[in-house]
RNA sequence: CGCGGGAUGGAGCAGUCCGGUAGCUCGUCGGGCUCAUAACCCGAAGGUCGUAGGUUCAAAUCCUGCUCCCGCAA
């Protein structure tokens, strides 16, 4: 099929690589180049990086729903569009080029987790499986009609940025799968749930903050949802203090809420409201991302300080 | 020119303000103790102090350029 790939992040990477073997991709549209980082550099997005490789025609508007880039889009007439992460949300117009319709890449199995972060809290929630579905886009936010989900299991160990990897891939199959499907004319069209609908939204700030008044687990959650982006943190000596990397601590300890109650070799361990937790990866300000045995050599934890 | 922090043996840090023998906690190697050990004791190796230049009798330390790393803001 004639396909627009319309994708910003590493996420939308594998589902461009398959769709570009599989498929003729007639041009790719991404989100703009921005300053970013230290220094303000500009920066472009990976999905740009890869389409120029394969020789792609990249179009980075500001806006898709602007007139002038809509007549691009009819310009080339595709049977689909295919959105993965992308980052912009698209007019009825655009949604209405393609004959076949806009399908999206999404990382959950919806209508739960609808939104700009499913992963991370599929993570934070606990869950014991997310996933992805791909849909054909409608106005509403991730609301459009089901097309194909697939599950994958959540491990323990499980982060983020490991969750994300897998679910891109996954997303990928999905994705050749489903417009197989469409192709043949055989793509189901499941109407949502609107009643199951959880929503997803992207992290704030402030949600990056440990409160130590939850219980273990859902802290150690936390943790790994943000884990590699943005990470959670806490407050140390009036300082950020981000923990990358925590586990359950095994036995009681008696303490207030978020003090270090126990400074080991490798760790140490701070009360939360219901078990404590044993801090074993850490960052602080200014610094690098290191294991807590490697940052107490340098410098001392005191036991009994509050962490905020 | 967005704001700030940093670069010191393999790891994490101190020393830099007030120039003058390179230090701490670990790791590594050798030896000892022990039924044994990641524990303890003794000893050793390992650093052109990010890089280029300047000031000085003398620079990790003062001055200037550059590179790389980290956090924040976008």
């Amino acid at each position: 099929m004639k396909v627009i790939f319309m994708g910003t992040p590493d996420f939308a990477v594998p589902t461009f690589e398959a769709l570009v073997k599989e498929h003729e991709v007639l041009a790719v549209v991404t989100q703009p180049d921005k300053p970013k980082g230290r220094g303000n550099k500009m920066v472009f997005p990976i999905i740009k990086e890869k389409a120029l490789e394969h020789g792609i025609t990249v179009y980075q508007p500001a806006k898709v729903k602007d007139a002038e880039f809509v007549e691009i889009l009819k310009s080339y007439s595709p049977d689909i569009m295919v959105v993965v992460a992308f980052g912009q949300l698209l007019s009825e117009e655009v949604l209405n080029i393609p004959k076949c319709g806009c399908i999206n890449v999404h990382g959950s199995v919806l209508p739960k987790y609808r939104g700009a972060a499913p992963i991370q809290w599929s993570i934070i929630n606990g869950e014991k499986y997310g996933g992805v579905t791909t849909m054909y886009m409608s106005k509403g936010l991730d609301s459009g009609d089901i097309i194909l989900t697939a599950e994958e299991k959540i491990k323990s160990d499980d982060t983020y940025g490991s969750l994300y990897d897998r679910l891109s891939y996954i997303g990928a199959n999905l994705l050749i799968k489903t417009l197989e499907l469409i192709e043949n004319s055989e793509a189901p069209r499941i109407v949502q749930d609107d009643k199951e609908a959880t929503l997803a939204p992207m992290i704030k700030p402030d949600t990056e903050h440990i409160d130590w008044n939850n219980d273990s687990a859902s802290i150690i959650n936390l943790i790994r949802g943000l884990n590699p982006q943005p990470v959670a943190y806490t407050i140390y000596n009036e300082e950020k203090f981000k923990i990358w990397f925590a586990e359950k601590a095994e036995g009681e300890y008696e303490g207030k809420v978020g003090e270090i109650v126990e400074v080991r070799k490798k760790d140490f361990i701070v009360k939360a409201s219901k078990g404590a937790v044993a801090v074993k990866e850490i960052q602080a300000q200014g610094g690098k991302r290191m294991p807590a045995e490697a940052y107490m050599r340098g410098h001392s934890i005191e036991k009994g300080l509050i962490l905020k």
